[in-house]
RNA sequence: GGAGAUGUGGCCGAGUGGUCGAAGGCGCUCCCCUGCUAAGGGAGUAUACCUCAAAAGGGUAUCGAGGGUUCGAAUCCCUUCAUCUCCGCCA
């Protein structure tokens, strides 16, 4: 969300931002929004001010025994009524434009991010270690995996669908003892305190991280939303008798199904509005897409004191991701899956901190790979390749072998108050003076991907894979897994 | 999941349709008084937004949240969220 405000003093700054992003120059309507709500906000108010005074007339009227004078002023209100109910719906509508309208606006860059359409543009920063060579053709992650018959799509899709694995045996202790390492490292050496967060969320707590309202499409749904059917419809129908007679039996009905019932029974009310079906809204639940969101939403609508900042949390969770818009991409194997495990970093800073403490994440998360001695690169993303809530954003990305260059394992973003506003977090800047905070997030990093990198970087010619050093306190003292 | 109860300012707590943005207490801030172990007196003490060049001032909203009834709602009605107690189920 956006600091109306700020836009009414720097608009044409914001339009040059958003410009580098893509996108059309939106200051002057948003601003022109702003004033007609403004202005009729204030007609609203002063109509309420004359009804409140004529009321408490009223009252006294009424104390004093005198009838008529109550009624005559009553007939005197009536005209404010109208006023406010007329206004303040043109009020709530409008603002209502205003707020889809800012709430799907992406975050603007810091002035110094370089500036391009799309990843072609990125920045690299600088590299670690060279790209592992390997006198021998090196294989794919799944196609090790699959050898070793610990990694196994196929039995995953029989029950789940595509893009899902079971791990076994000791790739799924390396799942483990990968996740276990970063946390130590990250809660040990960096000062993260360890969080076990929800994993299902509230829709405002999506749309506090910025994932809703536009990005609905790539989160899976967790909602039980089957009772506030039944409640819903309990309102129009008697279904007391009807299901007395054992008619209807609305626990036997699938939820989607009698939504469609629904929605196409009163399509006309629906599209009038008359008829307001509560679907969609806020009692929705989804599964987090990162850690990002509960740890982050862990700081909403309150206020910290200064000195409690910067907060540095992490947690390793899974994470669920619909993939909604990549279908064809990284279709084989572990790279792109609907469920992995992260281990994610978040800061909660003062504004001025948040700079420092994007680039002090960064040197944690590249630590992980650095620890594990794997090759890797870190990127500044362009303007046109940044995420929808970031400000800046540093990408590593570690080598893969079988696919000849870099990947994304680690994606970290300063996000600046972009959240903070939408989620109302703020902390004690003085005795009477609460500012938002900048709130920054780093994956430390994405589990699975980190499996696959090590499997690819650590492989013998003969199928088997060597355990990273740092790793084989945590595998038990296994040195290669075969 | 069933039955019941509760939700008021930083905290406690009064308040069942009219001068209640809200008594009283605690806490906190400032001032005064008093030197004999700590107390007494007084004043002030929510947030957001709008208006105003700014301050002062004025206005609107907020008594978990949203909606409704009414000239007028902390108070009545509906929905919803959260908490507590008992029962059921369950890792």
């Amino acid at each position: 969300m956006h600091d109306l405000k700020a836009i009414r003093e720097n608009p044409d700054q914001y339009d040059a931002l958003w410009a580098k992003r893509g996108l059309e120059p939106l200051s002057k309507k948003i601003l022109d929004q702003d004033a007609l709500i403004r202005k009729a906000k204030q007609v609203v108010q002063e109509a309420e001010a004359a009804r409140n005074k004529s009321s408490k007339l009223i009252g006294q009227a009424m104390a004093k025994g005198d009838k008529d004078e109550a009624e005559r002023l009553k007939t005197e209100v009536a005209g404010a009524k109208n006023v406010i109910a007329a206004m303040g719906a043109q009020v709530d509508s409008e603002q209502a434009q205003l707020r889809d309208l800012l709430s799907g606006l992406p975050n603007v860059p810091f002035a110094d991010v370089p500036e391009g359409e799309d990843e072609e543009a990125n920045v690299e920063l600088h590299k670690h270690l060279e790209p592992t060579k390997l006198d021998f053709k090196p294989k794919g992650h799944d196609e090790l995996g699959e050898a070793l018959g610990m990694m196994d799509f196929e039995t995953a899709a029989k029950m789940s669908g595509s893009r899902f694995v079971v791990l076994s045996g000791m790739l799924s202790r390396l799942d483990r003892a990968l996740a276990a390492f970063m946390l130590d490292l990250q809660t040990e050496e960096h000062g993260y305190v360890e969080h076990s967060p929800p994993l299902i969320v509230r829709s405002h707590a999506l749309y506090g991280t910025g994932q809703l309202p536009k990005f609905k499409e790539d989160l899976y749904s967790a909602s039980s939303s089957f009772h506030k059917f039944v409640d819903f419809i309990s309102n129009i129908f008697d279904l007391e008798s009807a299901s007395k007679t054992g008619k209807i039996d609305f626990s036997n009905i699938d939820s989607s199904v009698l939504e469609f019932a629904l929605k196409n029974t009163f399509q006309d009310e629906i599209l009038s509005g008359e008829l307001d079906l509560p679907f969609g809204k806020e009692t929705e639940a989804y599964l987090i897409p990162t850690a990002e969101v509960s740890l982050t939403n862990i700081v909403r609508e309150s206020i910290v004191d200064r000195e409690t900042l910067p907060m540095r949390m992490t947690a390793h969770t899974p994470c669920f991701r619909s993939e909604a818009g990549s279908a064809g991409r990284d279709t084989k194997g572990m790279i792109r899956q609907h469920q992995f495990n992260k281990v994610e970093l978040v800061s909660i800073t003062r504004p001025e901190d948040s700079e420092g403490e994007h680039k002090r994440m960064l040197k944690c998360a590249e630590e992980v790979l650095r620890r594990l001695e794997l090759p890797y690169r870190v990127v500044e993303l362009c303007t046109g390749d940044l995420g929808f809530g970031a400000r800046r954003t540093f990408d590593i990305e570690v080598w893969l072998p079988s696919q000849d260059t870099y990947r994304e394992i680690s994606s970290c973003s300063n996000c600046g108050d972009f959240q903070a506003r939408r989620m109302n977090a703020r902390y004690k800047h003085g005795e009477k003076d609460n500012r938002f905070v900048h709130t920054l997030n780093g994956s430390g990093l994405a589990v699975g991907r980190t499996l696959v990198a090590v499997l690819e970087n650590y492989q013998n010619e003969d199928g088997s894979i060597t355990v990273p050093k740092v790793l084989v306190p945590y595998m038990g003292g296994v040195e290669l897994i075969k």
